[in-house]
DNA sequence: TCACATTTTTAGACTAATCTAAATTATAAT
DNA sequence: ATTATAATTTAGATTAGTCTAAAAATGTGA
């Protein structure tokens, strides 16, 4: 069994992966832990032999199938559990991330089973995050940046992109929320901000980056 | 903030002097969680250094009001994550132990505050262990072990003295859990163990050592 | 291609938690 | 009171995880 550190060093490669072409660098992953490059040097070496991930010095790494089904079982777990705390405890959205970064490394598999089950088999998190199953496959969905939407066009958040609790607070502020309904009703070629209607009821300037970081699915109305 | 492995410590050591008149030996705590007597020691010396509680060499350990406080909120978070499990993810009693080990340290007063809430504010776990409130007071309750109960009496089921797996799946066995009406039909003076009867449907004969470890309430039918 | 900045690794040290083996202290039994 | 036994502590070592400072490798831009 992984120890805790053992497995959020796994789950931080997964994520910069993610993103990053397929390979995970040094500074990237001290960044992404909030440890030092020398720690994760020497923790690269001492995992990689656990056959987790390939290391090569100085090149970076990247997860084995072995580490990709152990990232990916803790990004099961931890959204579920974040699911149970929205769902069921009435947490607010920006509450549960450092509750669920605990909750994810508690080991056992009978208890995620029936957690899933509890909760309805749900299928994205509470910030739209795709919860894979227990056989680490995704279920994906179409999807658009705010931003790609033109004036007069609607659609549903399904998402978002930044998850940091300023920005989670500022949505609940503007009552945007999984399922609101946005529309388009100006773009501001001046900042590439956008004027928008929010579930036909408040009005509000929406910055690029705002935009950026909300996740819509179109819908023709 | 106290590591897990130092709430573990401080755990067993209130465990220990709940039974123990008040203090608590290495050998005992060294037992209790499977580590060897000179790593205990060596923890005795720190902890107390950080004030939960007293030691003094060869005379043992008692906890300070500091040391109390940590260690009834582990209690309580343990058995209120014990009824979630049971409850809410359907558990047996007998199978929620362990996962509850782990999930008492999940560091969140708001987490627990909520879990209370969702389950209800209950006052008993799910083996009849009293569940401390916020300020760590215990809710009471007058019971007795069946072996103290006569010829012609009749309890019921409120806990168990014994937690361990085996008794509790042989009580599962025997349809004995928390509620179950059990009446006494006759005392085998031989052995000291006693023919009863499970909620007025089955005749069963248990040794003394299964009824030492079954707590009743008395009733008058 | 050479110099300079950036990234990564190494060296050396530290803390928490553990162990075994040996020494010490306490306790109980003659 | 002496001795044997049991409990406890000390000594010395190990592993996981971390750090800072220094050295080495890599990459970039003139
Ligand atoms: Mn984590
Ligand atoms: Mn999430
Ligand atoms: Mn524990
Ligand atoms: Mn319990």
């Amino acid at each position: 069994m992984a120890t805790e550190t053992e497995e959020n060093y796994i789950k931080a490669i997964f994520k910069i992966t993610e993103k990053n072409q397929g390979t995970a660098n040094t500074n990237a992953v001290a960044q992404h832990l909030n440890t030092s490059p020398a720690s994760v040097t020497d923790m690269l070496k001492r995992l990689s032999e656990k056959e987790y991930f390939h290391y090569e010095k100085y090149k970076g790494v990247y997860l084995t199938t072995k580490g990709i089904k152990l990232a990916t079982n803790l990004v099961r777990k931890h959204r579920l559990w974040e699911v149970f705390l929205v769902d069921k405890l009435k947490f607010q959205w920006d509450e549960v991330h450092d509750i669920a970064e605990q909750l994810e490394h508690v080991d056992s598999d009978e208890l995620i089973t029936r957690l899933d089950t509890f909760l309805g088999n749900p299928k994205y998190d509470p910030h739209g995050d795709p919860i894979p199953n227990a056989d680490g496959k995704f279920t994906l969905r179409s999807q658009t940046s705010l931003m790609n939407l033109q004036k007069g066009e609607t659609g549903i958040v399904v998402g978002v992109r930044n998850h940091d609790t300023p920005f989670l607070q500022y949505l609940n502020k503007i009552c945007v929320n999984l399922g609101t309904k946005i529309s388009v009703v100006n773009n501001i070629d001046f900042d590439h901000s956008k004027e928008v209607s929010i579930d036909d009821e408040n009005r509000v300037i929406l910055s690029q980056k705002a935009c950026v970081n909300i996740y819509v699915k179109k819908t023709n109305d």
